[in-house]
DNA sequence: GATGTCTCTGCAACAGTGTTACATACCGTC
DNA sequence: GACGGTATGTAACACTGTTGCAGAGACATC
């Protein structure tokens, strides 16, 4: 409605202004961090301001998604074998949640992934396409890596401290003599996890089924 | 400490009662239901007295994650084939947690995962046992399978209205035309999709790397 | 010039959250 | 009856998202 005119009535706040203050404090204070006082403070104005260009903390929190992910160019693909070239594309969506992990946390907690991880997810069918996987084939492969990509996500991106420590599942193992379980594999399981080989062997795993 | 003696000094409240009060909200209300006021009215006493019996919030969380993992036995597992067994073990995982999807939000949002499904964790390393596998290929497997399932989880539990529409996946694909990728692929990127096929066939693509 | 109108901002408040300092009541024991 | 640990209530603190109301400032119109 007033997006034309986007004439320096008050000298004041922008909704994008807006945006960026959001997007600094989450990457800096992680998603609890976003609080309408503290986005107010940041801009240096009270929170009544920051509501009347923007009709929530949802909306912020949508808008500061959209704006990420267009930051979040789809990157070359590397390697020869289209196979490879699949999993790297998988890849990709691992490296860059990594990079930005609290706007990747705040898209989970919102639902909006899809919305982030648009671009990579088209980069990820052009490959599909490109290794001679369409259709049906292509929608669950493409699905099937990026839920296990999410599944592996989720193990990363959360905070270290979140687990007790002695509810940890290394530790559980540890405690476990259960004579219908090898003991090499109670003893494997005490030790930390490997989480990008065992992605990598895992998303290679998945798609040798469509290929 | 005084665990032993439990008196009726005060016909008051247990520590447990405070466990099955929060269980009963989180299960009827979901996980935001369980605040330490509503807990509080639950049994009739104000939050002081809850804060008595437990230190925190997030004991009770903890307390509500570890009763309910007694609940939860491992069922028998189905299927003679090994590959089956195995399968039918990590899909009890699944099956549990949407059996009781509020707590496991719960457990997913505190990182105690681990703890609500040791039991069949354990299920599934004796299937795996079974089979042949141990050691560390075993620790493998075991845990990209785990991980497979949280990935399907977390698609699983997030509420409907979580995602704003216009923002799902399947419609942003609809709005795709992308040359280097497959017409057929970006249709059938457009449905809906089928968690429990998908995921099945997902877990036996990851357990074919082991056997 | 005065008036109104639209845009933007601040003050203060509401209802809710987790949590705690403090004052009590109750109960068994000495 | 007095002491002490157990258990509860009152009231508050510092937060959170959100909103009603009162204004400032810039613009157009009479």
């Amino acid at each position: 409605m007033t997006e034309t005119t986007r004439s320096t009535r008050h000298a004041g706040i922008d909704r994008d202004d807006v945006v960026d203050a959001a997007l600094r404090l989450v990457e800096a204070g992680g998603a609890e961090a976003l609080t309408m006082r503290k986005l107010a403070a940041e801009l240096g104005v009270t929170a009544t301001s920051v509501y009347w260009h923007v009709g929530s903390r949802d909306e912020v929190v949508l808008a500061l998604i959209e704006r990420q992910a267009e930051q979040l160019a789809a990157r070359p693909i590397q390697g020869g074998d289209p196979a490879e070239r699949v999993v790297a594309a998988a890849m990709a969506v691992w490296d860059s949640a990594l990079a930005h992990p609290e706007v990747m946390k705040l898209a989970h907690a919102t639902g909006a992934t899809s919305a982030l991880e648009m671009h990579l997810e088209i980069a990820l069918a052009r490959e599909l396409t490109a290794a001679g996987v369409e259709g049906e084939a292509a929608r669950d492969a493409l699905r099937a890596l990026l839920i296990c990509v999410g599944g592996f996500l989720v193990l990363a991106l959360r905070p270290p401290d979140a687990v007790p420590a002695e509810l940890s599942s290394t530790s559980l193992w540890a405690a476990v003599d259960d004579p219908q379980v090898a003991d090499s594999t109670r003893d494997a399981l005490t030790t930390p996890i490997e989480r990008e080989r065992l992605l990598r062997r895992t998303l290679h795993s998945v798609l040798a089924d469509y290929l």
